[in-house]
DNA sequence: ATGTTTTCTTATCTTTTGTTATCGTTTTAG
DNA sequence: CTAAAACGATAACAAAAGATAAGAAAACAT
């Protein structure tokens, strides 16, 4: 089970046996439930979980309202990064669309890895240099593409089948940065598109 | 001159006399005409600069039309961090909005400062994780709000005073994501709403 | 200095998006 | 299993934003 983290891991730098075994112990599991919170506003992040099986999205409420900023699936890291990184309190949710199982470690944990072991620095880095990259992917669909662009997108970046039956059409909509209604009409556009209309009409 | 990039840099990791000593002969000025490129499309960038004097402006060309995404001003980093990090050709241009000075030095010489002196190694990843909070900022005003909001957020950022004279509206415009008309509009209503109509109209 | 270019505002028209409401379907909870 | 809630498509109307053009003002070049 741990295995897969370490797996995870691999994919930024290959971990030697004994930086391992320094880690291993102080990793723990976590099962939750769907609609559960594994970060709350107000309080900080001191957690990072890999996604073993199940989703989350994270949302901030503004004005009463549930604003979808991220989803998380299999094997991605699960934190509030901006909240770990500043010591700050969350200004957003994140929360089980889904029966999930999760593998946690402590930021503690990390740290004193950090300290220990030079790589682990190397694998904080990357792990914030790969963070960036995701996050400047996002901003520039904001910048450079039209919302019905960005739908598309975001379809190719994930398994589309999958996520269309795992994840409410409204949560994408919020993400997209969009009304649902709104992204309703980009479907009906696209499916317009897909198939003309009949030559006999 | 270069005690700057030392200063710049000591705000995030005190840096001892031999490691400075490692670097600071690899460091080296270039001045910039305005509309000088110093990131080009499809080129990889394999410099990092510290932007002594002037502005810099960072666009992407979409359909023939120059899209601005971000600012560069006064003792911040300069270059095109994505491309840096996937040593991959730049999709973006950074070109001078005023003449400027600045202070550059490889990736290459970064890397072998990673390698020479651990503490650069933290230096790097706390580099990434600022510019990660940089972003998911810029990304979160998109996501949660409205282009009005955006744009004071901006004003705030910023001395407003200095950069409404030095930077073109129509660069905010586009950083911001909407049309020069839309801010030109947004503008309006913010000085309607400032000086309310007088008693006697 | 002066003619040209760039920049910003404003007006008009069009398109897109948001809002609200309705309806049928699906999911959820007791 | 059934009532209630949530979800998605669609329509109608309102609001916001884009496109375009015209004109004034500022910046620029020679």
């Amino acid at each position: 089970m741990k295995e897969i983290l370490r797996q995870v891991m691999s994919q930024t730098i290959p971990i030697a046996q004994d930086e391992w075994e320094a880690f291993e112990p102080y990793i723990s599991t976590k099962t939750v439930k769907k609609r559960e919170q594994i970060v709350r506003e107000g309080q900080t992040c001191t957690e990072i979980s890999v996604l073993m099986k199940g989703a989350f999205r994270q949302y901030h409420v503004i004005d009463g309202e549930e604003k979808t900023t991220f989803f998380y699936f299999e094997n991605h890291f699960v934190c509030n990064y901006e909240s770990v990184l500043l010591r700050a309190p969350s200004d957003l949710v994140i929360e089980a669309m889904e029966d999930s199982e999760l593998l946690c470690f402590s930021v503690e944990t990390l740290e004193r890895l950090y300290r220990l072991y030079p790589k682990y620095e190397i694998f904080g880095r990357l792990i914030a240099e790969n963070v960036y990259l995701c996050a400047m992917e996002r901003l520039k669909t904001f910048l450079l593409n039209s919302p019905e662009e960005r739908y598309l997108k975001f379809l190719n970046h994930h398994d589309s089948q999958q996520i269309l039956t795992r994840v409410p059409q409204h949560y994408i909509a919020s993400y997209l940065g969009i009304t649902p209604v709104s992204l309703s009409r980009i479907r009906a556009r696209i499916a317009r598109q897909d198939k003309p209309a009949p030559i006999f009409s």
